[in-house]
DNA sequence: TTAATTCATAGCCAATGGGATATCAATTCC
DNA sequence: GGAATTGATATCCCATTGGCTATGAATTAA
């Protein structure tokens, strides 16, 4: 069983999928029909990338009559966050550099 | 044409490669065999990951003799935060606009 | 100079996974 | 009821990729 960072960094490693949750971030809420309106590829890929999503917990899916409106879940960032930034201060405590990352940042 | 985010997510999807960054982020410069030594992979694997860390820019080698000492980059884990605070705010920004609705329909 | 060490590269193979089309289930409209 | 719409599922195909072994290049030791 993979843990948390492995399946986010692994659901949202695909441009198609990655496409449709920046949507749903942006613009909220949205039917697969209106996703698939502008995913690029067919509709059976933006359900199944949408499922992937789902087990994820990035999406969550409300069903209303024969639609589907899927929305962003934006907790299951967390985990990312988290690591990202451990990673960050695993290395601010071995040297001092943190400040190249601020800078960056900063842009 | 990959942009950052697209590099950054896919180098950091492989669980084996996600590995070797992290040892690096927590105990610093390793060399090629001493990373092989935990990896649970052949060397030639190991650099293969390696050289893909480093084509993202979250590794840089440094040669010394014979051997290779590599070292994570902090820096280039940037993109991954500004994209996650990104995708953070715009759900923020949409929770506003509909505090802002609801403050209207309070009138 | 020869042998041993260290890492990178080259090929190869099997598994994964993202794409398509075809189809089914459920709902809504006529 | 029958047709049309909406989304999910089934199946297939092919490109990608992560693993391996074999080998090469460079450096150090004998």
């Amino acid at each position: 069983m993979p843990d948390a960072h492995e399946v986010l960094f692994r659901t949202l490693a695909d441009p198609t999928r990655r496409a449709l949750f920046e949507r749903l971030c942006r613009e909220g809420e949205k039917t697969v029909g209106a996703l698939t309106a502008h995913a690029g590829v067919s509709q059976p890929v933006v359900s199944k990338h949408l499922g992937v999503l789902k087990q994820a917990g990035l999406v969550r899916g409300r069903h209303e009559g024969r639609q589907t409106h899927y929305s962003a879940q934006l907790g299951a960032l967390a985990p990312l966050l988290d690591w990202t930034s451990q990673m960050a201060g695993f290395w601010e405590s071995r040297f001092d550099q943190l400040e190249d990352l601020l800078k960056r940042m900063d842009q």
